[in-house]
This record gives C-alpha cells, structure tokens and sequence, in this order.
DNA sequence: CATTGGCACTTAACTCGGTCGAGTGCCAAA
DNA sequence: TTTGGCACTCGACCGAGTTAAGTGCCAATG
C-alpha cells in the first residue's frame, strides 16, 4: 500500500509534467505546490517512487516523469473528474442541434472531440452486426441492375449494385422487396444469414437464380465488408507540441491511417470510459501514445466507441470528462431517434 | 528565350536536388552528369539561371536549389513523361477490379495513388451538382417520418430524414415518389430547383404541407448541404523525410483536414493534367507544397478532380504520370456503369 | 569570345574544451 | 522522521577553431 503522501507527490510530478513538458525535481515541486515538506523528504519519497516503478529519470542529472504505470495509478487512484468549461460543456451540449444523418452525426462528433480535447479524434459508426434492419429497398436500375438499399435502426444506409442472370420485371422486384422485408425487418444483422438460410426456397426455380445474386448481397453487406467504420480527425493536433513525439511522426500517422489498427485499438464496446496507456496497448507505433475511449449508443446496447488519442503525456482527467460527456451526449441524441 | 544548355543545367539541378534534398554546387554536377562542360562553365551559366529566378542558394557557400519558378520552368519545358515501373502499371491496371460502390472505388482510389506516389492522396467525390438524378427513393419510417434517398447516375447516393407535420399513408407516398421521378429523373442536380418549381401546386392542399416538406429536403440534398466531398489518405508520407518540413507539419496537417481548402486546392474541374507549385496557390499553410490534379469521369464532363500533395521538392514527372494513369483508369471504370 | 583552371573569400557545419546549473544521493544533525 | 548541507553527475550551452563545400572573379587559353 503506497503512503498517501507519496500519492500527493505522484499526483504534483504528474501535474506539472504535464503542464510544462519537463523532468521535474524536487526543488520546483516543493516551491511550486505547497506540499509542506522540504526537497530533502520529496527526494526521499521520490526515490521510493522511482523503486515502485511509478517515475523514473531521463539521465542522472535530471528530474522525474512518470512511468507509463505512474500515469495508470494516476489514472486509477488519483485523478479526479474535472469539470468541463463552461464554453466546453456549452459547445458539447448544442453540436448536434440540426444534425441531419448519421453521416452529419458521426462528422461533428469527431470534430467535437478533438477541439475541445486538442487531441486525435476517433469515432466508429455504429457496428452493422448489433444494428437491425429497418429496411431493405430494391431499385431496379436496369433491366439486369438492381440497386439493393440497407437500411439499419442505429441510421447507417448501406448500398450495393447487383447484376443479374435473368431479365426481371418490376413486379417480381416487387414481391421479392416485399418477402424481404417481411422475414428481415427488426431482425439484428448478425442474424441475417440464418433468417435467409432457405429463403430462395420459397421462389419458382425461374427466379432462383436472380433471388440468390441478392440474397448473397445482402448478406456481403451484412457480414463480410467493412463492417466497422472509423473516422478520425485532429491529426494536426499531433504536431502541435513538437517536441512530445518528435522524432517518430511516420509510424503514429501510419497506424492512424489503418482502419484495422483503429478498430482493435478502440477494442470491445462497452459501458463507461477507458484508458490505456503506452504500453499497455501493444501496437508498437503507438507505445507513445494513451487512448481514451467510451462506448456510446442507446442505454444497455452501445452499439459502438468513440474515443481520443494523444501523448501519453496527456490530460487525463479533462480527457475523460470530454470523451465520457461526448458519448452521453450523442447516446442521448440517438436514442431519440431520427 | 533561355538558352537549350542551360535548360538542361536547370533539368540535372532539379534532378539531383529532388534525389537528394541537398543544395547542388557546380562540382558535383559536372562530375554526376556528363554535360561536357567544367565547373567553371557550369557556374557561369548558374549565375544566369539565378538572375533569371529559376533557383537560388540557401547561404553564400551552398549550392543551389530551384525556386519555384525554377520548377515551374522544369514542369512545363523541360520534364519528359516518365513511363510508370511495371508493377506500378499493372497495380493501377486492376486496382478497382471488384469494387463494389461508389464508396468502394474512392476509397481504393485515394489509397492507391498514396501508395504509388508516396505522396498525400486526395480524390473527390464526383460533384453532385454536375450528376443527374437516377432515382428518388421515399422509404416510410414511421407514420411522421420518411427517409428520402437520392441516386445519381455517378453512383453518389445520399439519404435524409424528414419529419411530417401530417400523417400520411402509403398511397400517398407512393404517388409522390412516382410523381417526383418522373419529373427528375435524368435532371442534373443543379436543375433540380428549377424542376420542383411549382411541383407542390399540382397536390390537394391538404397534402401540400407535406410534400413541401419533402421538396424542402430534396433541394437541401441537391443544392445545399457538403455539395462536394473530399478524401484524403497517406498522410503519413508526409513524415517520411522529416527534413522537408521539419518545422511546420501543423499547418500541413490542418490544412488537409479542411475539405474547403481541399476542394479550393482541386479548384475547377477540367480536362488535363494540372500542377501548383509553391506560392502559385494562395494558401500560406501549404506554400511548401506543390499539387498536381487531374479531373477524372466521363469523356467530355469530367465530374470531379483528384490528386496528390507534396512537398515543392517532388518527382513531377513521375506524379504527373501517376495522376493522369490513375484519373484515366478510374474514368473508364466510372464509364463502363456500375 | 566562350571556356577553363586557379585562387581568394565566405560561411554553415562540425568538433572540442570549458563552464554552468539543475538535480541527485548520502549523511549527519535536529 | 525530517531537514540542511555537500559532493557529485551530466546534459545544455557557449565560444573558438577547423573543415569542407561552394562561389565569384580573373587571367590564360584554344
């Protein structure tokens, strides 16, 4: 068990090392904060610190960071929530008036967040596999093109072209959008291949083939592609502070290119918000870098995360209060529906 | 009129300073390439090429670099089409192979001019304004509440919601979506406004408040709202040579963030492969950069622009060859219908 | 008269030694 | 247990000297 004392020490290192971007030694920390004790007995804690693996020094002659563990009990043990500004809250309470699709929504959610965190955005569109079918709308474009629309209960459209075997005619395009809707409305995505397993059964052997060019589109569109959507914004925010990342720019923006590494690194979507930090994700790119993440959707089923990326480096307390009242805040919005 | 020798002393200055991002002095060029002059020579003939703006020393004792006129000169008399590597041929020759939407094509697109290139990609979307309407579609959602989706013949399909202040039925609705596609159907975009003109007088009154609210929408669609729509990838290549920027991605980075400044960058669509060097566009953020666009899409109306983003230090030749390849495979692809 | 070799000059980049200062660990005293 | 004192460490900074690349100019040359 760590002395509270000790804690207090952890929490000023933390605080001003965040603040300036510099070791901090003893002397500073005890002029700066008024922790009432001597640099003596802060060096003294500070060493226990360093044997616990919390800080650590750059170079013999320097002060202390924190260790990436040092941020993690900061994290878990110290930081308090801190309250957003007013101007933050207003901002966070009003950016969705007037929004108007789920494309609008998830743009100015991502642009949101990394104003007001100064940080990396991330947002994931709500995940297909835990959306439902509202509807399934068939165009036929021509003859032997039809455009099959998908269209999910969490907003996402999604479109595809099919071509067909067979000339079609409008009625049978008809009957088929109708069967469809029928068997799949209000059913989850995932559930989709089995609602479908023997549903070209049902067709005269004529049609079959044309029914089951669209089935095996629809289901591509429920399963196989692009199933999760990410969209990021506020990479300049990287640069801001030059000297934080420096030398290692490239591998950073890489990893913030690969839609892949985005989705592992927002991970399961789930209730509250998370932290991971340096090390503890095992990207290597991105082992400078702190992730703050929250899963967001309507109460009991979020349907998918949002979250920030930054130095490790970071504002912790203000990052989460941003991250987690974003989340509340565009759950809410969809849950009214729109 | 400059000289045909002296050219070709700019053309072997361009050469070496875009291979090695270091001033070049007379020594090293006359030892690199075999001009069959000396030295000497060389830096007589460089004291005119400075006189004349086409490049300049960094500080007294360097060697030279080009300035933008310098490029300028280069990219319009001098660069020769440089013939793309194999590999690269044959990926721009079926990068698209089973792209599957309007989404889908952009996206690879962007990534494979990135990757060609090692350059900042952008494409956008083609312009709605210059589209036609190949369809209109009016899903009910609820008994207040209709999704409208729009389908051009470029493959764009955008969707919105409106609310009704009326409830209507399914007769209705589908009088209206017949009624609008015969009007719109094969309009452009930019025509639709006229097209709706007095479309609500031909409905009883007591529909009108609805259909208004509708047309409302579908002029939003046509007209007002992210009109254009950009993509960007390969960021990350901007970090590659750090020393090119060294001082300034901020503004880079946040200029590539803005779709105005994009989309101002693409500027007009036309015919043709275009390159901006440096100071000729007027954006202080990215007056180190140099852009080389082409407009892609149907023979005759190209319907939108794409393109890449370096540093003025650039292998024109190769990124115009990349550009126009790509516009060109993606035009025919966009042709042939989807 | 264009070309060339030679030469004096300029200047950024690099190296090296010395100094400075922030910070530490340890120890003895309070 | 805390504290002041002290010797020690080591990166950052500074200034001088050296190096190397490159230039401009000029006189000689074919």
């Amino acid at each position: 068990m760590i002395a509270d004392r000790r804690l207090e020490i952890l929490r000023a290192i933390v605080d001003d090392y965040v603040a300036t971007n510099e070791p901090v030694g003893s002397k500073v920390l005890a002029a700066r904060h008024s922790l009432g004790i001597s640099p003596a007995t802060i060096r003294n804690e500070m060493a226990l610190l360093e044997e616990e693996g919390l800080i650590s020094q750059p170079h013999t002659s320097a002060g202390r960071i924190p260790t990436d563990l040092g941020y993690r009990v900061f994290v878990d043990r110290i930081s308090t929530v801190k309250p957003l500004s007013a101007p933050e809250r207003r901002a966070i309470d009003h950016f969705l008036e007037g929004a108007v699709d789920l494309d609008d929504v998830v743009n100015r959610t991502v642009r949101l967040l990394a104003q007001v965190t100064k940080q990396v955005a991330i947002v994931q569109y709500p995940s297909l596999s835990k959306s439902a079918v509202r509807h399934i709308e068939i165009l036929p474009l021509t003859l032997l093109r039809l455009m099959i629309v998908l269209i999910t209960d969490t907003g996402r459209v999604e479109q595809r072209i099919v071509e067909l075997a067979n000339q079609t005619t409008e009625a049978n395009v008809a009957k088929l959008r109708s069967q469809l809707n029928l068997i799949c409305a209000g059913e989850k995505l995932n559930q989709i291949p089995n609602t479908l397993k023997s549903f070209t059964e049902k067709f005269e052997p004529t049609e079959r083939t044309n029914v089951t060019s669209v089935v095996n589109v629809i289901l591509e569109m429920a399963i196989e592609r692009s199933e999760e959507k990410v969209i990021v914004s506020g990479t300049a925010n990287l640069a801001r502070i030059p000297s934080d990342f420096a030398t290692s720019f490239h591998p950073i923006l890489e990893a913030l290119e690969e839609q892949v590494v985005l989705l592992h690194l927002l991970g399961e979507t789930a209730e509250g918000t998370k932290v991971k930090i340096g090390h503890e994700q095992d990207n290597t790119n991105l082992q400078l870098t702190s992730i703050v993440t929250s899963g967001y959707g309507p109460e009991g089923e979020r349907v998918a995360n949002l979250g920030i990326i930054g130095p490790t480096r970071m504002d912790y307390s203000g990052s989460m209060s941003a991250v987690s009242a974003v989340a509340r805040y565009v759950s809410r919005f969809l849950e009214a529906g729109f």
